[in-house]
DNA sequence: TCTTGGTGCTAAATGGATTTAGCAAGCCCC
DNA sequence: GGGGCTTGCTAAATCCATTTAGCACCAAGA
């Protein structure tokens, strides 16, 4: 039954010419002298069949699959991680190209395989995506392989993309201090100690410095700060727990990211505080749980989706070769209140 | 600079052999009646070249492109889509394809540009993943396209894999009867005036099916049901409130899902009502929330990423033309106690 | 009349594999 | 010594498009 595929050669015949001549009269070449008769048929031949090229057999001559490969290291564990596929997704999609998406958990045998694997697929390019957002170790690649490091960087392949952390961290600072706040911060999440050490990822690294810059420059200082190495609710709770059984001036808290400020929110509720009369929160990431939460959490957003399609726009368009950084929007619900 | 790829023709001419040969040992036919000394050759000059092939030019000869398409109508929006994703890529990987991913928003033309786009890269099937579980709109696909519905159906292409809902329903009751429960037991989410509509997804329904199956076998009936269109925290939360401000006999809550159940501990709270002591939970989906809450929220999981798993290993391995139910596993935490 | 130049188009090579048809050498057997 | 059979291998076609080189024709100029 199979039907088979209608081939340049079967638009040609049709049209009553070569395949040269309708091979360039399909690809729009400039140069040619082809009649516009000529270009007429070929235009209409190929509707009438509804001809698609094949893309394998063009991209053996041309090198060119209008394809490019994202390679993650992990894929479903986070929102962040689908947010910054589905922007990739997109903006591939707007420049006519399809993605292949791997996952190797980090581990260096599987990054080297999927490499290879795209590579056996002649892609125009590939995006190496990090959740870890540090030093990226990536497999050598063929030279001219065009690269782009997404939420992290690499020394050999300058071209990335990564969130404005900076600028976001110091937002956070100025929606407390909009509404009011000067005593009784608290930090959740980070602290000076903690700092010092290089195992956190760069980014972290930038939006505790841009949450330190905006505050002395307001001349700020936190009452507390509670370092935490891993940022889910429980530690998020139990920081906070913590913290308000020790003293009762705390006022507002900046939580590293919105699961810790989950955890907040309970042990906050457990000990009759309330959200945000009695202790506003802001926080970081506008994870799907920001939403859920019972006030709504502000939060400055990891902005996935535009990263994700900031990356094929720069490997497609070939951009600079520096750090992207792209903007933390604020998003504000309804923890912050003016301090009573 | 580029340094060319190694071809066929490289290995072959190491090993002093024509292309033919070095193909047929390298793909390892049976029937060849080349020397063991051959063999040695080829594979020793491919070993030491690290010869891999071109996908495309196998591809153009051979039809198959160690390729598979994966379109869903949603893919970061729930954990759910990128957990499908997730199974799908891992199984993808073990068996030596690669996946190409794309996401049509559940709209006509992009489904059929996603499939134009795949078919255009020659991949060896298809999966049509759908958040929403329903009878799926397919484009024709050609004759011999190997297709799998991945969370919904479809007349014209009978092999799926969807979640056992009915027996996922079933285990919700059996949760709370284990524990004693036999009265006070309300239903939120669903309402037998809900379930004539047809609006609602075929797994659903399912699910509905075998909590009220589970429920009349044990003798028993809800006491109230909570009809809602939108399951998420906010109309979970206003759901209970109604719910408790009317009657005070209520000592478990079935949530439809866990977004709902997060909206049920809100209002639980705010009422002074604890759970499990005083209200019981059990829900469905194991969400990222569901780890989340305090106490955890016992949940009947919808096993993302076994489904995934099995429709590409349905699609290579051609399964049977059939819906393939997946199990749905008992996630049991903490908001389920005895009643008092 | 012959060259030159432009116009409109095509033949053939190419990319990198797979696969079919078949060649050459050696051996056996009558 | 000639036919037939293995054995071990290769030439060439094929998949489908792109691209280079160049053919055939006509008109204009010398």
């Amino acid at each position: 039954m199979a039907e088979k595929r209608v081939t340049l050669a079967d638009v040609a015949k049709r049209a009553g010419l070569s395949t040269s001549a309708a091979s360039m009269i399909l690809n729009g070449r400039p140069d040619t002298r082809l009649s516009q008769d000529a270009h007429d048929r070929v235009n209409a031949a190929a509707r009438e069949l509804g001809y698609r090229p094949n893309v394998a057999a063009r991209g053996l001559r041309t090198d060119k699959t209008a394809t490019i490969g994202f390679v993650s290291d992990l894929v479903a564990t986070t929102r962040f991680a689908s947010g910054l596929i589905k922007g990739a997704l997109e903006a591939a999609e707007e420049a006519g190209h399809v993605v292949l998406v791997m996952e190797t958990e980090g581990d260096t045998r599987r990054e080297e395989e999927a490499i290879a694997a795209l590579l056996d697929r002649q892609v125009d390019g590939v995006i190496f995506a990090t959740m870890r957002a540090r030093e990226l170790f990536i497999p050598e690649l063929p030279t001219g392989t065009h690269a782009v490091i997404l939420n992290g960087t690499n020394a050999l392949y300058p071209t990335s993309v990564l969130p404005a952390e900076d600028e976001g961290g110091r937002a956070a600072v100025e929606l407390l201090v909009a509404y009011g706040h000067r005593e009784g911060i608290a930090l959740i999440g980070q602290s000076d100690e903690a700092e010092r050490d290089t195992f956190r990822s760069a980014t972290v690294a930038a939006r505790v410095a841009g949450i330190r810059s905006a505050m002395s420059s307001h001349d700020l200082t936190f009452v507390a700060e509670e370092s935490i190495w891993l940022w889910e609710p429980e530690h998020g709770y139990e920081a906070t727990a913590r913290l308000i059984a020790e003293r009762d001036d705390i006022r507002a808290l900046i939580c590293m990211n919105d699961r810790l400020a989950f955890g907040a929110y309970q042990a906050l509720a457990e000990a009759g505080l309330r959200v945000p009369d009695d202790v506003s929160i802001v926080s970081f990431d506008n994870d799907e749980i920001a939403a859920y939460l019972r006030p709504g959490l502000t939060t400055v957003a990891l902005p996935h989706e535009a990263m994700g399609r900031r990356a094929v726009e720069l490997l497609l368009g070939g951009g600079s070769a520096v750090a992207h950084y792209i903007p933390m929007p604020v998003v504000e619900r309804a923890s912050i209140a003016a301090p009573r």
